[in-house]
RNA sequence: GGGUCGGUAGCUCAGGUGGUUAGAGCGUACGCCUGAUAAGCGUAAGGUCGAUGGUUCGAGUCCAUCUCGACCCA
């Protein structure tokens, strides 16, 4: 070749991969284009039409909290619905889904009040129905935003017909609901103590205090033993008791000891000038503390107190105490009940005296207690956090005041325990104490009427399959008839239920469905007429709903209007407490699946889908209510995941500054990267998300579409007249086919079993090892140099044109944005859409495990001959693989299995020999690749200028500096 | 404080019923290619499997304790 005589420039004639698919995807700006779109189509109610008559799957949502922006929590869980509803559908389903909220509850209620507040109105002057609709349209509000993310997400579903648990049907439905826990006997009014907060005059619920420093009185106070054994009866002898609460001792019905603790028997033998000790008195206190509570009193050291001896748990148990007031001055006789010593698991020697003072009304450990000793409930403290009027000594004294200061209470009980001798010794008390979230006040534990519904009450109502009691619906529910994801939903929520005690489903608020229930005057909560049951009633209530919402339960009037004619009004009290919002969003399966067209057919879910936090809120009230009006559980699959933590796997939090927003991300890298953080985590754990995560994530994202747009790309300008059948293919095409044979056993399998995690790794690995590295890489030969007629191009594209029809619906449920971006770069038109495309097809016969298990070998020779090559690039003796053209050294056997296969394509060099006899010298080998050594040699002849391969024969064509192939190719 | 769950390479994850040098992909480093090019291919480094103790011939895998974290309760 002359020097002067330019090389040809074959560029031209290289059918280079063609197509507009950007490398970089701009999702951030580009994703609404497409949910644009697809609310054109309209995709989901296109996708009804045309699933009609398939079996339907129905993921029932689980409603979002209608109250300010999403957070990454909320993303986790409707991407993973989303991937659910998509694979579903895809997979051959009717697949429907239809969003809802929650709208009724205290943060709304919160919110409005203090707008209230902000203009200097008190919630009590305003008309309840006008507060009732402010709260709805502030819900309304958050709804329309919500939905708005949701939607960016790219999560697909009724979005223009959403439930709302404030919808009037809704409302309609849940005090319906309710009614049957009326009829069939299950509800009763009982009361327990709850946080109480006085300046709200309203009860708060655990999540809505929250914990300061507070200074509190403290006093330890004797209570005379009055029964028991003469040792303790026959010299005046003291339990002492410690609490921080004194305002509490009027309510004292009992004082609790534990039965492991050891208590000593002390006698007063000296007192300093001041005290009011009296010397000869016998004290009883654990031993552990006695020390610290004699130290109380200024009784330090062996001149003051003498240990008598033990005090058992036998003594103590059946002691009898008089209350401290007991025949007080004034007292009339308020006080004057005997005060048993009860054995409490609760009671430690850490704190105190070893004893508790136990008022039932006023603490949760107390109420337990009370309950299970029959103790007496007290009605001694009233709303505004004030005495009853008519309590002796005390009464109308606040203990907090409307503004939220300290009131006399304290003072006034401790004055009174100094008086009537029964103050041992007192002092102030600094501690972490409850205070409300709003009005940053102290709250108090306070007894209130609550209605409760019985949960191991035997029902009569001919649904018994499961039980006859919710309980035991509802543990064998759990057993036989769901199915949990990950198993240990089971256990989680059975052992929850197991223990669980009664429900309370009154809360003392505004905005919710009123428990629309009516009372007999005068009667007494456990007679038997204490509640109206009437049929006819309850169909007036509900027929009002419907119509107008439970806004009418609150309209001057309407008592009258629901009970005339069938009992008389006056003789009734209507209640006004409302229902706990979880028996709002237990009932939605009685609103949405069982009343809506696109509902489930038995009005039972297929899937309940949500954190695991779920356990204790809505898979439990859903379960418990469904127990009490199906029978059963209103789900046939429940799949939990985890939470969402930051980098290092703590909680995130604003004040950590380590939150990660859904915004953000999507305004960052796109919805779709978000998704594939989701599809690439393991949710049945807690997940994990940060800015190194999501760099990785994006990472794995840009490696996998531009896999894509290497296979578009390759089959640019594909028409079916090219189309091979399998049986024509190359063993190579055969084995892509094998793999995506398998590929889609694996794919619906792990859709089915909602394991995305394992579908987008296995097609991840499957685009990266097999197609980018393996089969990509070898056939770009063919792709670029043979003629467009050559059976091996023909049949490379009409495998890319298989792939590209599973990769994009395989991975749709996932990608949703890039998917369809893919596919309609292949398919444009106004109406096409991979998400109206159902997963193909495979032929069973694509898979050909012998073929893979020899195609597995082959794929080991070929390592041992690019390690060879490897060397070589290392001594810069060649760069590109073509330059080669080794000799390996094989067993006959191998021999038969890489000479059935042009091996020499297959390792991407020019030319290969095998041989069958001994090794040469210095042969490359791999230790775990054993028979096979390679001896590199250069490849002979020159480079064809237009496919690159290094061959003897170019320069002797027509075409200058081609090979034989290029030469006809170019015609 | 109680119940439940989890802690395997920098990251995301595999590792049935205990058994040879603990795997994959991504990332990183280095090299090649420059006709997938803000790409592609190859090679390599990287792990006392949260810690300690125990059962066993042998433990990431079983048991106990501890530790860190999460959720739900108190």
């Amino acid at each position: 070749m002359c020097a002067d005589t330019a090389a040809v420039d074959y560029r031209d004639t290289v059918f280079l991969p063609e197509t507009a698919f950007p490398m970089r995807a701009g999702l951030p700006q580009r994703e609404p284009d497409w949910l644009a779109r697809w609310e054109r189509i309209g995709v989901y109610d296109r996708l009804r039409e045309r699933a009609a008559g398939r079996a339907p799957f129905v993921l029932h949502d689980g409603p979002p909290y209608a109250n300010g922006h999403l957070h990454i929590g909320h993303a986790l869980n409707k991407v993973l619905k989303d991937m659910v509803v998509r694979s579903q559908q895809m997979m051959g389903r009717d697949a429907r889904y239809v969003p809802g909220w929650d709208c009724h509850g205290l943060p709304i209620e919160w919110k409005i009040e203090e707008q209230y507040r902000a203009k200097g109105l008190n919630k009590d002057d305003v008309d309840t129905v006008a507060f009732r609709q402010e709260c709805r349209r502030f819900a309304e509000g958050w709804i329309d935003v919500q939905r708005e993310e949701f939607k960016r997400l790219g999560v697909t579903g009724k979005w223009d017909r959403p439930y709302l648990t404030m919808d009037y049907h809704a409302e309609a439905v849940i005090a319906d609901e309710f009614m049957k826990f009326l009829m069939n006997g299950t509800l009763y009014q009982g009361s327990k103590p709850v946080m109480w907060s006085p300046v709200e005059k309203t009860a708060l619920a655990e999540a809505e205090v929250e914990y300061h420093d507070h200074t509190s009185h403290q006093v330890w106070v004797r209570f005379r033993v009055i029964h028991g054994d003469a040792l303790f009866t026959r010299t005046p002898t003291d339990v002492v008791i410690w609490t921080t609460t004194p305002w509490t001792i009027p309510q004292n019905r009992a004082v609790a000891f534990g039965p492991e603790i050891a208590y000593g028997l002390y006698e007063i033998i000296g007192r300093p000038e001041d005290s009011s000790a009296t010397i000869g008195h016998r004290v009883i206190v654990a031993d552990k503390l006695a020390e610290a509570v004699f130290g109380q009193a200024r009784l330090v050291g062996p001149e003051m107190v003498r240990r008598l001896g033990d005090v058992s748990a036998a003594d103590l148990k059946g002691m009898v105490m008089a209350h401290p007031f007991r025949g007080v001055e004034g007292g009339k006789g308020e006080w004057d009940y005997d005060v048993p010593m009860l054995p409490g698991e609760h009671v430690t020697d850490d704190a105190g005296t070893g004893f508790v003072h136990t008022a039932p009304s006023h603490g949760d450990d107390d109420y337990q207690l009370g309950v299970k000793f029959g103790l007496p409930m007290t009605y001694n403290v009233e709303a505004d956090g004030s005495y009853r009027a008519d309590l002796p000594l005390f009464g109308g004294q606040h203990i907090i005041t409307p503004d939220g200061k300290e009131g006399p209470a304290n003072v006034s009980v401790i004055k009174q325990l100094a008086y009537t001798g029964a103050l041992f010794a007192k002092g102030k008390f600094k501690h972490q104490y409850p205070h409300s979230w709003r009005s940053k006040a102290p709250v108090i534990y306070r007894n209130t009427p609550q209605w409760f519904v019985a949960i191991d009450k035997a029902l009569d109502d001919g649904m018994s399959t499961y039980g006859d009691t919710i309980r035991k619906r509802a543990l064998n529910s759990i057993n036989q008839l769901v199915e949990w994801t990950p198993a240990t939903g089971r256990n989680r929520l059975h052992s929850m239920i197991e223990a669980r005690p009664d429900w309370v489903l009154s809360r003392q608020r505004a905005w919710g469905v009123p428990l629309t229930c009516f009372v007999k005057k005068g009667a007494r909560p456990d007679a038997p007429d204490f509640l109206l049951k009437n049929a006819e009633v309850n169909a007036r209530i509900r027929a009002a709903f419907e119509a107008e919402g439970a806004d009418v339960w609150y309209v001057q009037g309407f008592k009258e209007k629901v009970l005339s004619g069938i009992v008389d009004p006056s003789d009734y009290e209507q209640v006004y407490d409302v229902l706990d919002v979880w028996f709002d969003s237990g009932s939605t399966h009685a609103f949405v699946l069982r009343d809506r067209e696109d509902g489930s057919p038995d009005g039972i879910a297929d899937l309940y889908l949500e954190g695991t936090d779920q356990h204790r809120g809505w898979f439990h009230s859903s379960m418990l209510q469904a127990c009490g009006t199906k029978g059963r559980a209103p789900y046939r699959g429940v799949l939990t995941h985890g939470f969402t933590l930051d980098e290092k796997g703590m909680k995130m939090s604003k004040s950590l500054g380590n939150t990660v927003a859904p915004q953000e991300v999507i305004q960052d890298y796109g919805a779709d990267i978000l998704r594939l953080w989701v599809a690439q985590s393991d949710y049945t754990v807690d997940l994990r998300i940060g800015k190194e995560i999501l760099k990785g994530v994006a990472d794995s994202y840009r490696r996998l579409r531009n896999t894509m747009r290497y296979m578009l790309g390759a089959l640019s300008g594909f028409t079916e007249a090219e189309r091979v059948e399998p049986a024509e293919m190359p063993e190579l095409e055969r084995w892509v086919l094998h793999r995506l044979a398998e590929l889609d056993a694996e794919v619906r399998k792990g859709y089915a079993a909602y394991d995305f995690q394992g579908v987008f790794q296995k097609l991840f690995t499957f685009c990266t090892t097999d197609l980018s590295s393996i089969y990509f890489d070898i056939r770009k030969d063919a792709l670029y140099c043979d003629a467009p007629g050559a059976l091996r191009r023909r049949a490379c594209r009409t495998v890319m044109d298989l792939l590209f029809h599973r990769l994009t619906t395989w991975l749709a449920p996932i990608l949703v944005f890039t998917m369809e971006e893919v596919w309609l770069e292949r398919f444009p038109g106004e109406d096409s859409s991979v998400h109206l495309v159902d997963f193909p097809e495979t032929p069973a016969s694509w898979r050909d495990p012998a073929l893979a298990e020899k195609w597995d070998t082959i794929r080991d020779a070929r390592r041992v001959v690019t390690g060879a090559l490897e060397v070589q690039r290392t001594a810069k003796v060649i760069g590109a693989s073509l330059e080669a053209a080794p000799e390996v050294f094989v067993s006959p056997a191998m021999a038969a299995i890489l000479g059935s296969v042009d091996f020499a394509e297959t390792c991407i060099t020019s030319d290969l020999t095998l041989r069958t006899g001994e090794p040469a010298e210095g042969a490359f080998r791999l230790a775990d690749v054993p028979g096979v050594a390679v001896l590199f040699h250069p490849a002979a002849g020159a480079k064809c200028e237009r496919c690159w391969k290094v061959l003897p024969d170019v320069g002797t064509h027509r075409h200058p500096g081609t090979c034989q192939r290029c030469n006809d190719a170019l015609g």
